[in-house]
RNA sequence: GACCCGUUAGCUCAGCUGGUAGAGCAAUUCACUUUUAAUGAAUGGGCCCUAGGUUCGAAUCCUAGACGGGUCACCA
């Protein structure tokens, strides 16, 4: 049998469980069956959680006795093997439930006659799931421990576990097979774990707080809403480009419109960007808007929240993050945006307010510029280079320039900064908030100067020209403050990650390297029935009988059209 | 996008200036009725990421590529 066909199917026989160690685990299985147990049983409850257990009979080592044992009590636990020791006729094993590790006994005399040889000892192995029956004793080394006196299947594991002390080590592996990588690394259920309860509570606060929860569109006839290049998909029905929302914020404020008053948004986000320790395409951020309160106020409710999690996390208020450690205690510390360019990015003031300073000095520090960038763009530059990084406790930075915040209302006292704050930690941001633009006329200038902004530049991030959303504006927005915060790099700060993907479960991942002799037979047509396309991977199957379509119906057209002439 | 590092058994990793591919765990077989990464003995297991090149000979050297990790750039 050839041995490289990995994805195909050849004989009959899929070739992914071509492999030794499989094949005896699959050998095992079809024994399990002959003997008539059933290795992926239905019928079978949850047993006691392993903690319960544990601590349940912590008293049994206070026992007097030689042996330290309770045979009136019976206890079912259920988990995976992750050890098993087997010394002839006795064994113990552990196996992991979502609390953690128990121990258990088995031994040939204890168990029905044969069970143990024919069964537990040959059948049984790491990996499997089983439930196990019996009543706890103290071992001589003191583990509490189930002596059993029945031992079943629960599921059987055809493919073997990585090893047991280094366990996965592979980022690739644990990445792409992420259960494999709870299985064997206790701790990355926690973080996943303090991830929800940090989502949970999120949204526990705004609930408290009379927030509305809202599901609004995510996909989008305009993005908008962020500076960022979007994911572009098809409708077939309505034959029409539609975009993967980059933020909910038009949205929110559309309601706000519509008269809620306080509404927020927890999901996910797309932007079609590069991937690095802090960018995945997709992200979780909340969003959320209130109206009749400015921005001040929502560096009030930023600080609230944070105490709030911390309180309910049972959380230190100064964490380390790597190197450092970063102090949460409120209220945070707020620095305006210009005054922060000189005071923590150590830039004279004199250059902060000229554009032709400032790009000499940013020469002069070897960053390149586009010399037709506005003001506000140019001190934003100085800011991502010198200032950011520097911010490692909670520091709001406020009172941004305007022309770098098309979505926020002016300061009334100066027009060229907008009522608008970030919040950053350890370098990084994780909120953005603003007292919202709710002249339409204003709005309407604001996106057109980031039309004339992508023009001059050809800044493909910039924003698009959102008429409908000027039109909702049109007919009168309360004045209300929104803010963005991004979950996933909060979850970092208070886990201690450093990669956006270890707070992720399934991180976005490159197709795996294809070898070449594993691609699949394509013994189907491959070529369009409408146009002829030939490439493979821009056609799909017919829905109803039989060949190929193209994915891209006008570019289908389009071809069918020429082909005609 | 640029540069650096990695890819060898199911897993974790060795493999020197080029000379028949190694260990531990795991697996198979045997021994062992309180072990703790159990122990002892024997056996089996490799497209050395892919494709070219240099060479009598390549896991090893060269070129290109794939995937992963890191640094930087991009992402206000």
């Amino acid at each position: 049998m050839p041995k490289k066909s990995r994805n195909t199917k050849t004989g009959g026989e899929i070739l992914i469980f071509d492999n030794q160690y499989i094949q005896e685990r699959i050998k095992k299985t079809k024994k399990l069956r002959e003997i008539g147990i059933n290795p992926y049983p239905n019928q079978i409850k949850k047993g006691m959680p392993s903690k319960h257990f544990l601590a349940e009979n912590e008293i049994l080592k206070e026992l007097d006795a030689e042996v330290k044992k309770d045979e009136t009590k019976h206890y079912t636990l259920t988990g995976r093997i992750k050890f098993v020791r087997i010394m002839g006729k006795a064994a113990f094993a552990k196996i992991e439930d979502n609390d953690g590790l128990v121990q258990i006994y088995y031994n040939r005399d204890d168990l029905p006659e044969g069970y143990y040889n024919d069964v537990v000892k040959k059948l049984f192995e790491v990996g499997d799931i089983i439930e196990a029956k019996g009543f706890p004793f103290v071992t001589q080394t003191g583990e509490i421990t189930l002596h059993c006196t029945e031992v079943n299947i629960v599921s059987k594991a055809i493919f073997p576990l990585p090893e047991k002390f280094h366990g996965l080590q592979d980022q690739e592996l644990r990445y792409r097979q992420r259960y494999l990588d709870m299985i064997m690394n206790p701790h990355v259920k926690e973080t996943f774990v303090m991830r929800s309860k940090v989502v949970s509570l999120v949204r526990r606060f705004f609930e408290e707080k009379n927030f509305l929860e809202v599901e609004t569109p995510m996909m989008h006839p305009i993005p908008g809403g962020a500076n960022a290049r979007p994911f572009i998909t098809h409708h077939n029905a309505l034959d029409v480009e539609r975009y993967l929302r980059i933020a909910p914020e038009l949205y929110l404020k559309r309601l706000i419109v519509g008269g809620m008053e306080a509404v927020f948004e927890i999901n996910r986000n797309f932007r079609n960007e590069g991937m690095d320790h802090t960018h995945n395409p997709e992200f979780t951020m909340i969003e959320f808007y209130w109206a009749y309160h400015r921005y001040t106020d929502l560096m009030n409710i930023t600080e609230e929240l944070f105490d709030y999690l911390f309180d309910n996390l049972g959380l230190d208020r100064k964490l380390p993050y790597g190197e450092i450690k970063i102090d949460f205690t409120t209220p945070f510390t707020k620095v305006p945006y210009i005054e922060a360019l000189t005071t923590i990015g150590g830039i004279p003031a004199e250059i902060t307010k000229d554009k032709v300073k400032i790009l000499a000095y940013l020469k002069e520090h070897k960053i390149e510029a586009d010399e037709n960038l506005t003001l506000g763009y140019l001190q934003a530059e100085l800011f991502d280079a010198f200032v950011e990084e520097k911010l490692i406790n909670p520091t709001f930075i406020t009172d941004f320039p305007v022309d770098i915040s098309p979505l926020a209302r002016r300061s009334d006292d100066n027009p060229d900064i907008a009522e608008r704050f970030e919040l950053f930690m350890a370098g990084k941001e994780i909120a953005n908030g603003f007292s919202e633009l709710n002249d339409p006329i204003d709005q309407y200038e604001r996106f057109k100067a980031q039309v004339d902004t992508k023009e001059a530049t050809g800044d493909d991030e910039a924003m698009h020209m959102d008429t409908d959303y000027v039109k909702a504006l049109s007919y009168g927005m309360t004045p209300t403050a929104g803010e963005g915060i991004g979950i996933d790099r909060l979850v970092m700060m208070l886990t201690n990650q450093h990669s956006i993907r270890d707070v992720l479960l399934f991180p976005a991942m490159k197709p795996e390297a294809p070898r070449p002799e594993l691609q699949p037979l394509c013994d189907v047509e491959t070529i369009c029935k409408k146009c002829g396309h030939d490439v493979a991977e821009d056609l799909k199957p017919a829905k109803k009988g039989k060949g190929m379509f193209c994915i891209d119906v006008a570019a289908c057209k389009q071809r069918a059209q020429e082909k005609a002439k």
